[in-house]
RNA sequence: UGGGGUAUCGCCAAGCGGUAAGGCACAAGGUUUUGAUCCUUGCAUUCCCAGGUUCGAAUCCUGGUACCCCAG
């Protein structure tokens, strides 16, 4: 029979859920610990930052006398999480893999886990804030808008958010490193983990290419002046300036180059220099939409929304067409909106859902 | 093999006798739970080579070498 007092917590081996899980003891939960174990890798360096992570997550569960949980959710990540990542890449496009972590993984794989151990709530490390109101649950930024993480969970709906807890989403990054060094943790001064969520930071390209073949071609200017040759279309973002190796160029103005488009049938890289059109959008469609209340909102939706995390929110009006694509047009033009990447939706501090681009009105993108 | 021109960091490019700007690229940090963007720092004891003039040369002279253009 599940405890409605018992909550498991996600023990990454990090500070944030280390606080976490202490402060929801603070509050009275029977709060229980999980390290996940959810990539493999022959790599020995990244198993060694895996086995530290999981050692540390230990420690920090002693610390506060909690038992602690293993679960290895690799098979799950990789059919769920890393093959649609792969596929995202293939197709030229630009997948955001811990978004869908936290969809399949972490609110799921996870949650249900923690439910068959008998827990009733689960919690996490994340900035953001659940708001139970008459009208259901509603996903809210975290008040540290810094370190704010509602972009990557927009896919949670009221079935996850019922049984979700963000313990941290009203304090400050300085206040919950504070906390760890008070409380004695190993944690509280390890750098924040970055790169894909489990997988770590890589060199980019040599992991890309592991699983995906290069496909050498050339790099062209929208004039279709050729002016490199490029290794790999996959290996090249929207907007991304390094790796491209341009270097000065006869009758050049000397700025930099960023990638401003793909033709992935001619394996053509469209690169423009400086503050290109090509760069620009000012609408986009999106698919795969998912609201956090259940619903969709009245359309045309005023609201806010980031193309991508750590952007300032920009107005924008919402509206739908035929087969649940998404349009949405925005007051002032947004940079290297990129097919593959999600936008997100906000009104105030609430994230209301999101969806994944597919195209917008800039040159360079064609649905 | 007649004439003219150019040779400065991986690439563009300042410098014009006073002791090597800058940009791009690249690298390393920082920021960041995607990929990017962004920020900081680093990056030619040496100016195609060899002589010479000068207190002092990348800058002037001489001779090579390479490339480019125009003529043949």
């Amino acid at each position: 029979m599940a405890d409605k007092n018992k909550v498991v917590v996600g023990l990454s081996g990090g500070v944030d859920s280390s606080v976490a899980a202490l402060l929801l003891q603070q509050q009275g939960y029977d709060v229980e610990g999980m390290f996940m174990k959810n990539w493999v890798d022959f790599a020995e360096e990244s198993e060694c930052t895996i086995a530290e992570d999981r050692d540390d997550a230990n420690s920090v569960a002693d610390k506060i006398n909690i038992p602690f949980h293993e679960a290895n959710f690799a098979s799950e990540y990789w059919d769920y999480v890393f093959k649609n990542f792969l596929d995202e890449y293939r197709a030229g496009r630009t997948p955001n893999p811990d978004i869908l972590c936290n969809r399949e993984i972490k609110f799921k794989a996870f949650l249900d886990h923690a439910l068959t151990l008998g827990g009733y709530m689960i919690a996490t490390g994340h900035y953001a804030r659940v708001e139970q109101r008459n009208d259901g649950f509603h996903l809210m930024k975290g008040h540290d808008d810094n370190k704010d993480q509602s972009y990557f969970l927009y896919t949670l709906g009221q079935e996850q958010l019922s049984r979700t807890l963000f313990p941290l989403g009203e304090l400050p990054k300085p206040e919950v490193r504070r906390i760890a060094e008070q409380a004695g943790f190993i944690t509280h001064d390890k750098k924040d983990s970055t790169g894909i969520c489990f997988i770590g930071e890589r060199r980019f390209r040599e992991f890309l290419s592991r699983y995906i073949p290069a496909q050498p071609g050339e790099m062209q200017t929208p004039e279709g002046e050729v002016i490199a040759q490029h290794s790999g279309l996959m290996y090249y973002t929207l907007g991304q300036r390094q790796g491209l190796g341009i270097g000065g160029r006869k009758n050049s103005n000397g700025q930099p180059w960023f990638v401003a488009g793909k033709d992935m049938e001619n394996k053509i890289l469209y690169v423009v220099q400086g503050d290109h059109p090509w760069l620009h959008s000012h609408s986009l469609k999106a698919e795969q939409l998912s609201w956090v209340a259940g619903d969709a909102p009245v359309f045309p939706c005023r609201a806010k929304a980031k193309t991508r995390y750590r952007q300032p929110d920009q107005n924008c009006v919402i509206t739908q067409d035929d087969e649940g694509h998404v349009n949405v047009k925005f007051e002032q033009a947004q940079r290297a909106v990129t097919p593959g990447q999600s936008v997100v939706f906000y009104i105030g501090d609430e994230c209301l859902g999101g969806g994944i681009i597919i195209s917008s009105d800039a040159p360079g993108i064609h649905p």
